[in-house]
DNA sequence: TATGAATGAGCTTTCATTCAT
DNA sequence: CATGAATGAAAGCTCATTCAT
C-alpha cells in the first residue's frame, strides 16, 4: 500500500498532513452540525476516515481541536475578505461589495455562522487562548475606516460612522436571517432560503446599509 | 368531601403548578446557557429543587421541556411586545418604540438569543411540532405592516417596505451584537459590554432604521 | 354517576370487587403479555383504568398481585376441567376429551402458559408460598388415576401408567408446540398457527396419547 | 513491521476474542437466569469481568447481545446432534437416541430452555432478525424424515408420520416436565428433580414415542 | 375508597479519553 | 504514523413504591 512516495527525503509523510486536514475539515462539519456540546468525537473521527486515536495524536482535545477548527474559519473568511480588494474601489463600491460578500459568505458556508454561536454559548472561551485571532481579524476593521474615511472626504458619506458598527450591523442583519431562517420560517409562515427571498433579503441589506452610509 | 370549594376547578394541591413552573424555568436558564445538547437534566432537576423524576413526570423528556421552554420564550417576547401599544403611536414613532424595545429585551433576556440558536441548530425540529407558536407570533408582523402602511399614507415613511424584512433587519443588528459580543469583542479587541457601549450601539441601530424607513 | 345501588346495605360497594377484578385481569393480560420482569405497574394501572395507588391498596405489591393472578389462572383451569365430568365418561372417551380439552384450553388461554413460564424462571417462589394451589390441583390427578386404573381394569388400558407422567405428557406436547410458535416457525419455516396445522397437531397428539394407554 | 506472521489473519490481540466470548457466556447465564427483561446488563459485564462499555463495544445492545446467544445456543445443540450420526443408525434405534438425547440436553442445558421461553414471550422478535438459524436447524428435520422414512420402508414403522410433529412431541414431553418442573412439584407435590424421577420420565418419554412410530 | 404528586434507586446507553502495541 | 481494545464517569430515562389528602 501506499508505494511511490513523492519525495521519500521530506521529513514526515504527505499522509500527515492529509490525516490531520481530513480531520479538521471533518471538524468543522461536524462542530457546524451539532455545536460543541452535541458533536461527537467518534463521528468526527468517522467522517475523517481516521481512526480515533489520531485525532487526539494530532489535537490533543475535543475543546483543542474545536479552536484549530475556529481559527481556521476565520482565516478563511478574513482571507477571502481580502481577495475583494476593497481599498482599490470607490467608497460606495466597496461598501456595497463587503455587503454582499458578507450575504454570500453566510450563505455558502453556513457552518461558519454555527461555529460562532458555539463559541458565544462557550462565553468565546476558546477565542480567549488564541492570539492568532486577532491579528487575522483587525485589519478588516481598518480597511473598512479607511473606506468609510475616504467616503466622507468625498463628501458622497455622512460622517461619524464607526467601522465597527457598521460592520456588525451588515453582519448581522445576514447573519440573523440566515441563522435563524427556521424559526422565522415556522413563526412568520414563510419560506426564506427559496432564491426569490435571497436576493430580496440582500437587496433589502443594500438598500438599509448603503441608504445610511450615503449622504442624504 | 370534596364538595363547596371556592373555585371548583382547582385542583387538590398547588404544588403541581409550583413545581411545574420551577422546572421550566430551571431548564430555562439550562438551556441558554448550555444549549440543548449541553444541558444536564440533573442540573435542571437541581435548579428547580425537584427530584429528576417529576420532570418526566410533567414533560415526559428533555426535547419536549425544550420545546415547552421555547414556547414560553415566544409568548413572552410577544406579550411584552404588546404591552406597547404600537398601533397608539405615531408611525415613526412606533418604528422607533420597537427598535429600543427589541434591543432591551435581548439585552435583558440573552436567555432567548441562546434559545433561539439551539433551535435554529436542530433545524427548528421542535417548533416544527408546535402549532401554538404560530398564533403567537403572526400578530406582530401584522402590526409591524399596519404601521408602515400608516406611515406611507402619511408620506412619511418610503413605500415597499417589507414588514418581515424590517423586522429581521432591527432584530439581527440587535442579536448579532449581543449574542457574538464575546467573538466580537475578542477579533476586535473591544468591550462591546459597557453601558456606554450598549448605548451607542443602540443609536446606531435606531439611525440604521429610521434612516431607512424615513422618506428622504 | 354510578347511581341506583342494588343492594345499600352492602358492606363495601360494587365499586370496589369491579376494581379489584379489572386490576387482576389487567394483570393477567400485562403478566402475559410480557413475564413478570417486564410488566409495568403502570400499564397495569392504565389497563384496568384504576389509579395506581389503588393497585398497591388491594394487592400490596406486584408480587403479591402476580400471585393472585397465578392462583386464579389455575383456579380457572382446574374449574374448566371439572366440568368435563370426566369420571361420567368411559376410560378411552375421558383421555381423548381431557387431551382435547388441554390442547384447546391453551390455545384460547396462552396468557396460562406464559404465566406459568415466568413463575418457573422464578423457580415458583410465588407459589411455594401458597397452599391454596395445592388443593385446587390434587384432584385432576386423583380423576386421571381413577380412569386409568378403570381402563386397566376393563382390559383397555395397558398397566402400570402413573398420572402424573401421562398428564405432563398430555400437557407437555400442546404446550410446547403453542408456547414455543414462534421460534419454533422462524426455525423450521412453518406456520403453525393455521387452523389446519392447529387441527393436525390435535390430531397427532391423541393418536400419540391414545396409542400409548390403549392396549395393544 | 506486522510482517512474518505465522497466520496472517491473526488479529493483534487474542483478548479480543476473550473478551467477547465471556461476554457470550456471561449474558447467556444471565438472560437464562432472569430472562430478556429481568437480565441486568451490569450483571452481565460483572459476570464476563469486562467493563460494561465494552459489552457495548461489541454487542451494541442488549438485544442484539441476546440474539447472538441465542444463535450460538441453537448452534450449539444442533451441533452436538449432528454428532450422534443417527443416518447411521437402524431406524428405532435413532428415534430413541434422539429422545434420549433431547431429554439429557435438556436436562443438562437447563439454560436452553428458558432462552426460548424469553425469546417466545417476544414473538421470535431477535430471530426473525436472524437469517443464520434457519440454515442451522432445518437439517435436523430433513435427518429426522429420512430415518422415518427408512423405518417404513423396512416395515417397521408406521406411515404417515410427520417429522416435525415428531420432534415436537419429544421435544415437548421433556421441555414441559423440566422448564415447568417447579411449578409441577408445587400443585402436584412431587419431587420431580431426583434422579429416580429423572430415570422414570426418560423411560416413559422412551415408551410413549417407540410406541407411537413402531408399527402395531 | 380513591387519587395526583413525588421519589430513590437503578436501568440501558453514551461520552471523551487512554492503554498497549 | 497508526490502531483495536478498553474504561470511569455520567448521560437520559424508568421502575416500583410511597406521600398527603
Amino acid at each position: 500500500m501506499k508505494a511511490s512516495k513523492a519525495t521519500p527525503a521530506e521529513p514526515r509523510s504527505r499522509d500527515a498532513d492529509r490525516s490531520q486536514l481530513a480531520i479538521l475539515l471533518a471538524a468543522r462539519d461536524e462542530f457546524a452540525q451539532y455545536g460543541l456540546a452535541g458533536a461527537r468525537v467518534d463521528r468526527i473521527a468517522e467522517r475523517a476516515d481516521v481512526n480515533k486515536r489520531l485525532l487526539y495524536y494530532y489535537f490533543t482535545s475535543k475543546d483543542e481541536l474545536f479552536l484549530a477548527v475556529l481559527e481556521s474559519a476565520y482565516a478563511h473568511i478574513r482571507e477571502a475578505e481580502q481577495q475583494l480588494h476593497l481599498r482599490d474601489l470607490p467608497p460606495a463600491q466597496a461598501i456595497r461589495r463587503l455587503t454582499e460578500f458578507t450575504w454570500n459568505y453566510y450563505l455558502e458556508h453556513p457552518e461558519f455562522l454555527t461555529l460562532l454561536n458555539s463559541e458565544n454559548l462557550d462565553h468565546g472561551r476558546h477565542l480567549a487562548k488564541s492570539s492568532r485571532v486577532r491579528k487575522t481579524n483587525l485589519p478588516l476593521i481598518e480597511t473598512l475606516a479607511e473606506i468609510l474615511e475616504r467616503g466622507r472626504s468625498e463628501g458622497i458619506f455622512r460622517g461619524g460612522i464607526d467601522a465597527v458598527q457598521l460592520y456588525v450591523s451588515i453582519a448581522g442583519m445576514a447573519y440573523f436571517y440566515l441563522n435563524n431562517n427556521h424559526t422565522l420560517s415556522a413563526i412568520f409562515d414563510r419560506d426564506l432560503m427559496t432564491p426569490k427571498a435571497h436576493h430580496e433579503r440582500l437587496s433589502h441589506i443594500c438598500d438599509v446599509i448603503l441608504g445610511y452610509v450615503l449622504r442624504n
